[in-house]
DNA sequence: AGAGGTTCTCGGGCGC
DNA sequence: TGCGCCCGAGAACCTC
């Protein structure tokens, strides 16, 4: 579900519902999704009594300020935070519940169970795992051709594991990262350092442009992604590939074929995108 | 029934 | 041989 388009979508309608709000209590029903500290009471305890005042993003990380502390949270692959009247009833794979003085609480549903939260003092999440090795935002000025250039170069992976690399650059997942290298024309098993020059400004580009045009949309709901308002994402209507095996590419024609790449399901258009010249 | 949008860890293999 | 790095596979979990 989320790479940076969902989740900046997410950040943007979850903010608005929760900024403001004092925390009175939390529920930890699933504890392996606190990463730290330790001991989730720790986690429930130093929670208590804070206020949100905002919340950022990191690539694929949501980070909720509070007076205090920095709460970085990622959703993996079905994580869902909504905001909800406290006797609204809940299902099994609600794990984790903040409660508001208000009487309101933000709820975190995760069917699969991987998501991840952890727990700063303010100021110390960006020097620690997991937001410390992240490569450049994708939006910031650091993510130039010459920067991203220099890090395909140095590599003998192929390009689309190195593009789903967070510490190469942040919020690619594998749904954007098949669109960015179908409309840059490259072949996901090009081995990275065998770009050239002007296919890595394309591709910077492509990639810049995909994810923004993705945000714009408010994301992309494939199988079950909603926003925190419980909206859809119409960015899927915009998609050239993924998940369009056997049918026709919308450039060429030629249909869609579906491959395995660094593990992961990979859609291209054999055509537009070639392994050799 | 095997794949699924993610990322961390671990072990094998290669090069110095 | 030994060490370190890099890369790929597997694991974490549940649903359809």
């Amino acid at each position: 579900m989320p790479e940076l388009p969902e989740v900046e979508t997410v950040r943007r309608t979850l903010e608005s519902l929760v900024i403001g709000k004092e925390i009175k209590d939390v529920s930890i029903f699933w504890p392996n999704i606190i990463k730290s500290p330790a001991q989730p009471e720790q986690f429930r305890d130093a929670l208590i009594g804070q206020t949100i005042h905002g919340i950022g993003r990191r690539g694929k990380f949501l980070i909720f300020y509070l007076d205090d502390y920095a709460m970085v949270s990622h959703l993996r692959m079905e994580g869902k935070y909504a905001l909800q009247e406290k006797d609204t009833p809940y299902d099994k794979h609600t794990h984790v519940i903040f409660s508001f003085r208000d009487g309101t609480e933000l709820r975190y549903r995760d069917v699969r169970k991987f998501g991840t939260m952890h727990l700063f003092s303010k100021g110390e999440e960006e020097s620690q795992q997991p937001l410390m090795h992240l490569g450049p935002e994708p939006f910031s000025k650091e993510f130039t051709a010459e920067y991203l250039s220099s890090r395909l170069l140095k590599t003998s992976r192929k390009i689309k594991p190195v593009l789903l690399d967070q510490s190469v650059v942040v919020g690619i997942g594998n749904i954007y990262v098949d669109e960015a290298l179908f409309r840059a024309g490259i072949h996901p098993e090009r081995i990275a350092s065998s770009l050239n020059e002007a296919e890595i400004k394309v591709l910077r580009q492509e990639i810049v442009d995909t994810l923004s045009q993705a945000v714009e949309k408010g994301g992309s709901t494939i199988r079950t992604y909603l926003n925190s308002q419980g909206e859809m994402g119409m960015f899927q209507l915009e998609l050239y590939v993924y998940g369009k095996k056997g049918e026709a590419c919308k450039r060429c024609g030629t249909e869609v074929v579906k491959l395995t790449v660094g593990g992961r399901g990979t859609h291209i258009c054999p055509s537009c995108q070639k392994l050799h010249d």
